[in-house]
DNA sequence: GTGTTCACG
DNA sequence: ACGTACGTGAACACC
């Protein structure tokens, strides 16, 4: 490569292409003094993709002087006529402007030329000087400057997509040389610059005629060689507007500019400016991005390393404000080894490598003191890793990560840096910054770490005020206080509980599992004719519908779909595809289930998930490590998996109970509406309601069982923030029959009707919506222009509230549930959550007690405007419930 | 790392 | 005209 590389821009073609490409997003781009940053953010963008991919040693921003050129003096219409530039765009110049300057990037404006002309006289001196040149447009016309050692690279799809452009490319797609492109565009004008060229002559016969002269100038020499009467008559006519054309779009590579390629030199990022003006313009993907290179910059942080003898001389009065990290290498903080820990009391930092002295009598008390208040970043996490050395963490008043997802359920990170980044605070850096990725992942020395480690509790510290002055002003503080931060302890104490495993259960599945597979594999090659990886949809898909030619029922994006769906039309037709649907159900049952299990189970015996509180954008929580809240229950083959979930002591049970339609009922609550409120309140079996309701008939009696099935398929829509086309697809009805339940249902249902319409419009409004205890989901696409993105956030805005309401009484539900076995004494533990439903295990003489207090404690989580039915059963396994 | 499939509510 | 059910996690193939 080259080691004289010259990068030229046209800023104001970028500056527009970035405006746009963000069009849909200009309101949220807007920084604290009110300006639109969209096409700041976007150029920035597109700069940051061409520096890495060029490496250039130089750089120039070009700008148009303003709208007279040497151009309209020519031709005074030139360029008349383009829409006005939007006033959220006309701000936005010369923030780019300061965005060049911080960045160490030259621009440069001509008065009387524009953009073009700077590009073309600096590419030609380029040339001349033995550079490697890329040029940047969102214009086609500057393809004209294309040589040896020039390219032209076009943003077409936003400003990060870009097609380049060098003299093979051109020639090879236009079949004309790049100098020829001026005479092309001299005959068939350009309507974007208002100038016209010759009549009737557009792209194609434009290049026609010059790859059949070469020039505008050869093709008047020789008109007579000209095809066609109507073409010569029009050639004749616009003879003096094809030359002033084929002027206007040349570009001047001779302009009077009073720079040279040699003060175009790039001297990199000026690292404080560049920041202070990200933070101006509010961009938080940028700041993140460069916190690798901030630290530099960053105010050096003092602390104290702790050791076992100065740990005594601290002395915490009440009333101190603390806050506390502890570090651990990995994800599972049930097995991680420890890092260190970092304690901030008022203004000083403690740090330590030395794990054990947390377990030292003063600092153990502080910990578990329930007079002093603790700040930490993932309770949860905390809990957990100090209840591994015995320490019971307690009082916890502020934790960043569960504050910051209730703010926003996007800020979800578990890397206390970047959360800390979404709020603005960036005197600290992600883990992965600091750390290291993948292979390279490593903890570092002493200082390097023990910086770290104090920045991350100066960053608790200092977001503790700002975000609950901002769930105060949500109105979330509660749902942070009584619901979030007692549950996250709650949770732990579950995982810490963990379930045990019956490993034997497990193995001899594995073995049975193992031999029926072997077996129906040998059968589908036999029928096959030959031996390929059946789990490989790609190589199935070749059996399937080339060498077999089974009819194509569904593509996907890479080839033939063997879903489920269309494996079983497939299957009565034709015994392989039953054979592979047999194969499919059990491979995924030995490899996720009884497989990944038995490689999850602790030496305890036990699986010990983790939830995930702060992930999902409804509310509801996530489990990983097992995930436990995916077990097969459905097909008995699979079902069979929970005979391995056992209670942990002799004589035990296992107890469940879990709500009845517990996201319809909140759904009749919060819509108000009246028939559906009865329904469930006379205790109605409610699928058949509804079907007696879409299909007209007099009574439930008449209801039968597929007016059933099809009555709750539309239930199920509803919630999900129905379609025609969602429910035909689901259901296999016709599209029209989809659509007249629907609207039958709304009819019969209307005030479902107005809830639906009404959270959308709110949504459309305040750009979010809400749970009943006012989690938020924000909804930033509710008003894309785009159908897809926008279709996707109305049905988002009516059925979040919905799920996440339910995820918001089952919260409530466990936080009392754990209160009343403690207060009762009981032995019971609480084990599992799985969305609707709670898990137990249990001593045999307290199942009569669980069997009241369960569902009543259930039931009466949340005031509803109809009752909550919840049910309980209990066995010797999860599988044997009854 | 992405896409497909399939397990759950 | 567009082209869609909501929310998850894990395994595997394939690049």
């Amino acid at each position: 490569m080259s080691e004289k590389r010259l990068l030229l821009i046209d800023g104001n073609s970028i500056t527009y292409k970035a405006f746009f490409a963000l069009i849909n997003q200009v309101n949220s781009f807007i920084n604290n003094e009110g300006i639109h940053t969209n096409a700041v953010f976007g150029f920035n963008n597109m700069l940051n993709i061409m520096l890495d991919k060029f490496k250039p040693t130089n750089v120039l921003v070009a700008f148009d002087a303003g709208k007279t050129t040497f151009r309209t003096e020519m031709y005074a219409d030139y360029k008349a006529g383009r829409d006005k530039t939007p006033d959220e765009l006309r701000e936005q110049f010369d923030y780019v402007k300061e965005l060049l300057k911080n960045r160490g990037i030259k621009y440069y404006q001509l008065d009387n030329y524009e953009a073009d002309d700077i590009i073309g006289t600096l590419s030609k001196e380029a040339d001349q000087l033995g550079f490697e040149t890329t040029i940047v447009t969102g214009d086609n016309d500057l393809t004209q400057l294309c040589s040896d050692k020039t390219t032209v690279s076009i943003s077409n799809r936003g400003v990060s997509g870009v097609v380049r452009y060098d003299t093979d490319y051109v020639k090879e797609i236009m079949g004309i040389t790049p100098a020829q492109i001026i005479d092309w565009k001299a005959l068939k004008g350009d309507s974007s610059d208002n100038y016209s060229g010759v009549t009737g002559v557009g792209d194609k016969t434009a290049l026609k005629l010059v790859t059949q002269f070469g020039s505008v100038e050869n093709l008047y020499e020789h008109l007579d060689e000209v095809s066609g009467k109507k073409l010569l008559e029009h050639l004749t006519e616009d003879k003096e507007s094809a030359f002033l054309a084929k002027k206007l779009a040349t570009i001047n590579r001779d302009a009077p500019i009073e720079i040279t390629v040699d003060d175009t030199v790039y001297d990199g990022d000026h690292i404080k400016e560049l920041i202070n003006f990200y933070r101006e313009m509010n961009f938080r993907k940028f700041l993140s991005e460069m916190s690798a290179d901030q630290v530099e910059t960053m105010d050096k942080v003092n602390f104290v390393e702790l050791n076992s003898d100065n740990v005594n001389d601290i002395d915490v009065k009440d009333g101190a404000n603390v806050s506390f990290y502890l570090g651990m290498d990995g994800d599972n903080y049930h097995t991680a080894d420890y890092i260190g820990f970092a304690l901030k009391i008022d203004e000083t930092n403690y740090i330590s490598r030395n794990i054990e002295l947390l377990m030292d009598d003063n600092l153990k008390a502080l910990l578990e003191s329930d007079k002093i208040s603790k700040n930490v970043f993932d309770g949860k996490r905390t809990y957990v890793g100090l209840n591994r050395l015995g320490i019971k963490l307690n009082n916890v008043d502020f934790d960043l990560l569960l504050a910051s997802y209730l703010l926003d359920t996007n800020d979800n990170s578990y890397d206390l840096g970047k959360v800390a980044n979404r709020h603005d605070y960036f005197d600290v850096q992600s883990d992965e910054d600091v750390y290291g990725k993948g292979a390279k992942r490593a903890i570092p020395d002493d200082d390097i770490l023990f910086d770290h480690f104090a920045r991350k509790v100066n960053a608790i510290n200092s977001l503790k005020d700002k975000l609950f002055d901002e769930l105060k002003e949500n109105n979330q503080l509660d749902l942070y206080r009584d619901v979030e931060l007692p549950l996250s302890f709650v949770l732990a104490r579950m995982e810490i509980a963990g379930v045990v495993i019956n490993k034997d259960i497990l193995i001899s599945m594995k073995s049975k599992i193992s031999e029926k597979l072997l077996e129906i594999k040998e059968s589908i090659y036999n029928d096959a004719g030959e031996e390929f990886n059946i789990a490989s949809p790609k190589q199935l898909g070749e059996i399937l519908f080339d060498k077999m030619q089974l009819p194509v029922v569904k593509k996907t994006k890479t080839g033939y779909s063997t879903a489920v769906g269309v494996l079983e039309q497939l299957a009565p037709d034709y015994p392989i595809v039953e054979k592979v649907l047999e194969y499919r159900k059990y491979s995924k049952i030995l490899s996720t289930y009884v497989e990944g299990l038995l490689s999850d189970i602790h030496v305890d015996n036990k699986v010990h998930t983790r939830y995930l509180q702060t992930l999902t954008q409804t509310g509801r929580l996530s489990s990983v490590d097992p995930n436990l809240q995916n077990i097969p229950v459905r097909t008995e083959e699979g079902r069979k998996i929970r005979q391995a979930f056992i209670p942990s002591e002799n004589n035990w049970q296992i107890f469940s109970s879990d709500y009845s339609q517990i996201e319809l009922r909140v759904l009749a609550s919060i819509s108000g509406d009246k028939n559906m409120q009865d329904e469930f309140i006379h205790n109605d079996d409610i699928h058949a309601s509804t079907a007696r309701r879409i299909f007209g008939l007099s009574d439930n009696s008449e209801v039968t069982p597929e007016y059933r099935r099809q009555a709750k398929a539309v239930n199920f829509g509803i919630v999900y923030g129905i379609s025609d086309f969602g429910l035909a697809k689901n259901t296999g009805i016709s599209r029209s029959d989809a659509k007249e339940f629907i609207e039958k249902y709304f009819a019969e249902y209307p005030g479902v009707k107005k809830y639906m319409e009404d959270s959308v419009n709110s949504a459309k409004e305040k750009g979010y919506v809400e749970t009943i205890l006012h989690r938020r989901r924000y909804l930033p696409d509710i008003n894309a222009k785009n159908f897809n993105l926008r279709s996707f956030a109305e049905r988002t805005a009516m059925n979040s509230p919905i799920q996440g309401s339910a995820a918001d009484i089952i919260k409530i539900a466990m936080i009392k549930m754990e209160q009343e076995l403690e207060k009762r004494n009981l032995k019971a533990k609480m084990l599992l959550q799985v969305h609707d439903e709670l898990i137990f295990e249990a001593p045999s003489e307290e199942i009569e007690i669980l069997e009241e207090l369960v569902p009543k404690v259930m039931d009466s989580a949340v005031k509803l405007n109809v009752p909550l039915n919840v049910k309980s059963h209990y066995g010797n396994s999860w599988y044997s419930l009854k």
